[in-house]
DNA sequence: GCAATATATGAGCGATCGCTCAGCAAAAAT
DNA sequence: ATTTTTGCTGAGCGATCGCTCATATATTGC
């Protein structure tokens, strides 16, 4: 249990039979974390459900950390994603139409495997090279505050900076919440309503929607 | 390491002696935690430090999962403490005080032991009986809605419950995330930059300052 | 076909872990 | 003073872990 392995892989996979097998341990790290906890989650039974013996294992993956370190990374990249195409695709559009956008897209990428990203979240703990899950939030905020750039004269804050980062920071926490512990404000009916306070949350803070007209169409 | 421990310790400390012995356990392990990690947080360490055997360590807790509770207990109560004063002194501001002071308050607290704060937050397994650590959140909410109730007519909000579970989840993200990876933000001459955004953002929302005039006193 | 290379196997090592228990020491009750 | 209760000790058990390595099997290049 000594933390002495190497830091590289031996071997890197080239043929496509090899290729096959690291996928397979990416994914059944990724089952396994899910079912049964990072804390059970043991290199022997990662190979075993994989379908591999734990010699192979260690031909592709240095350490159980590398191999977590791998679903962290894929399932960032696929966060990352829906992110990145909802930011290119309002773009152009003013921040009233674009931030209710980015919510909904911040909701959706929750959405993308919740169980995965709620084990992730609470139970890996952050050590070594994945010192913390919010690479979302890193590779998020330059685009994001690109856009406010682009979109300076809509906009009424004094450092851009600041407010990109005090409103990626907010949209990333709420979604968060609201999935993994409030799965109520999310329901069929109230979604919408979710959608929209966090939607006034940003906008007025950004300087827009100043004294609009409020408690219309929005329940309880 | 298989998990079949007791669910509750033998003994209850009854002396002074051993009330003496579990604060130094539960003091060893705050230590531990922050200076090794959460995995090599062995119970046998923990021991150790706490200058008492292995056996007494288990007559007072059944697990090393309740020792780390108990940390989480301690430091969860410290945070509590600090917001509930904060709500308390400005149970009668109105809200254009009230928020800033609260904001205030809330970093207050995440620096009551940022360290440990830290390790509880990235590196404890939240498991059984520590699901989430965000029990401090839990603690405030209920409060911050009464704080809201009692000044409904300052708010213009069509759900209290949301509103208030929407600022409570934001300040405390925007406070930790300050604390753990931006201490830029929290510099000397920037600290106030920093909580005045946040109140901005929680004014606004909640209806108030609306159209005021921005861009003055804030630097960069 | 045959060597060379890439991939896969799994028994098992050394380390560590959480935790128990039989016995001893101090404090409180009698 | 003696018994009873409470507190403390630490060697060591059983389990499990991460991981290595000698060996075997595919695949590729010639």
């Amino acid at each position: 249990m000594v933390q002495r392995p190497q830091k590289t892989p031996r071997k890197i996979a080239s043929q496509k039979r090899s290729r096959v097998t690291v996928d397979a341990l990416v994914e059944a790290t990724a089952r396994i974390l899910v079912k049964d906890g990072y804390d059970r989650a043991s290199t022997n039974r990662i190979a075993a459900v994989a379908g591999v013996s734990i010699g192979t294992l260690y031909q592709y993956f240095p350490s159980k950390e590398a191999l977590v370190e791998a679903v962290i990374e894929r399932h960032t990249q696929e966060l990352s994603q829906v992110g990145q195409t909802a930011l290119l695709k309002v773009a152009a559009s003013p921040i009233e139409i674009a931030l209710r956008e980015l919510v909904r897209a911040a909701i959706d990428a929750h959405r993308v495997d919740p169980k995965l990203h709620r084990v992730l979240a609470e139970q890996v703990p952050r050590t070594g090279r994945l010192e913390d899950i919010e690479a979302v939030e890193r590779n998020a905020l330059p685009l994001f505050r690109a856009y406010l750039e682009a979109h300076r004269s809509e906009v009424d804050v004094a450092d851009l900076d600041l407010a990109a980062f005090i409103l990626v920071t907010t949209v990333e926490a709420l979604t968060h919440s609201a999935v993994i512990t409030r799965p109520d404000v999310l329901a069929d009916e109230k979604a919408d309503a979710f959608v929209e306070e966090v939607t006034q949350l940003m906008l007025r803070y950004l300087g827009r929607d100043r004294g609009a007209k409020r408690g219309t169409a929005r329940s309880k």
